[in-house]
DNA sequence: ACCTAAACCTGGGCGC
DNA sequence: TGCGCCCAGGTTTAGG
C-alpha cells in the first residue's frame, strides 16, 4: 500500500498524538510474523518506559526515535496501518502514559516491526524531496545504467519512497515510456523525470495519500489523490490529455500503466 | 549488473 | 451461494 506520500501522512498524523509520550505496554496479537529480529516479549521490554521524542520517515520507513537514542522501526508493507483506534487486524498495540494507544495493524503481514539500539541504517537511496536531490544527481545516478527505468524507480536503494502508483504517475507526467532503459534519458528527460517524481510525491501528500485499495491514515480515513491519478488503475480509460486508451503492462511483475500516445 | 520467478500472507472481486 | 481464479501501494531471495 503505502508509498511517500502514504507514510508522510501518517507520520504527520501519529507524531504530534504520541510526541512526548511514554510507552507503558506493548502487546502484541499472531504477531509474530511482523516482528522482525525481535521476540514479543523483548520488545515490550525493550519499550517499556522509553519517551517518543518524535517520529521520522526515511523511505517507506517510520522511525520513533526514543529519547534513550534507541529506535522503534515500522516498515507498513502492502497493507500496514498505524491507527490511533483499532481494527480487527490489529498485530502491536502501543499503550501510552497518557491513556492513549496507537495501533499496527495489518492484513496481509508484509509489515515490519524491529527495534534498534541505535538509528538504523536502511541502505536506502537518496530522498526525493530533499534539497541535495537535484536533477543533476539524479542524472549522475541514472549514467550507465542498462536496465528498465520504471524496475529501477521502484528499487529502494536507487531511490527512497517511490513505489508502483507514483512511479507509474511520474513517467506519465514526465512523458516517457516505462519500458525505456535508465541510462538512456537525456538530460532535458532527467530534468522532466526529476521535477515529476517530486511533483507526484508533493501532490500525493497535499492530498493525503493514495487510497486505491487498503491504504488508510491513522484515523483510518480514505486519502484523497486516487481522484487525481492520470494513468495509476485506469487500463482502458482514455487519457486526460490526448484522449487515447491507457494501457496496462507488467515490467518486473508489477502492473504499469501509461499512455502509449503522450510515452512514446 | 540485470532479469525472472517465487515466496511471504489475506481478502476482495469476478466469472461460472 | 460457492468455488476457483486473479489481483493487490512491498521486499527478499534464489537462480540464470
Amino acid at each position: 500500500m503505502p508509498e511517500l506520500p502514504e507514510v508522510e501522512t501518517i507520520r504527520r498524523d501519529i507524531e504530534p498524538y504520541i510526541k512526548g509520550r511514554a510507552i507503558k505496554a506493548v502487546g502484541a496479537i499472531r504477531a509474530k510474523n511482523v516482528l522482525k529480529g525481535i521476540k514479543a516479549k523483548r520488545l515490550e521490554k525493550a519499550l517499556k518506559g522509553q519517551r517518543i521524542e518524535r517520529v521520522e520517515r526515511r523511505g517507506k520507513y517510520l522511525i520513533f526515535k526514543l529519547a534513550s537514542g534507541n529506535c522503534l522501526i515500522i516498515h507498513l508493507g502492502m497493507t500496514g496501518k498505524i491507527l490511533k483506534k483499532p481494527d480487527r487486524f490489529v498485530k502491536v498495540t502501543f499503550h501510552l502514559s497518557n491513556g492513549k494507544s496507537f495501533y499496527f495493524s495489518d492484513i496481509r503481514m508484509f509489515g515490519k516491526v524491529s527495534f534498534s539500539k541505535t538509528y538504523p541504517v536502511l541502505n536506502l537511496g537518496p530522498e526525493p524531496l530533499a534539497d541535495d536531490f537535484t536533477a543533476n544527481r539524479l542524472k549522475e545516478m541514472l549514467k550507465g545504467r542498462g536496465g528498465n527505468l520504471k524496475a529501477l524507480l521502484l528499487n529502494q536503494k536507487f531511490l527512497a519512497g517511490v513505489g508502483n502508483i507514483y512511479a507509474s504517475e511520474a513517467l506519465f507526467l514526465a512523458g516517457i515510456n516505462p519500458k525505456r532503459r535508465a541510462g538512456s534519458l537525456k538530460f532535458a528527460e532527467v530534468k522532466k523525470l526529476h521535477k515529476s517524481l517530486r511533483e507526484v510525491l508533493l501532490a500525493g501528500i497535499k492530498y493525503r495519500g493514495t487510497s486505491v485499495s487498503d491504504y488508510r491514515d491513522a484515523s483510518g480515513r480514505i486519502g484523497g489523490y486516487q481522484h487525481r491519478l492520470k494513468v495509476y488503475d485506469r487500463e482502458g480509460r482514455f487519457c486526460k490529455k490526448c484522449r487515447s486508451k491507457i494501457r496496462r503492462i507488467v515490467i518486473g511483475q508489477r502492473s504499469t500503466f501509461f499512455c502509449p500516445h503522450c510515452q512514446s
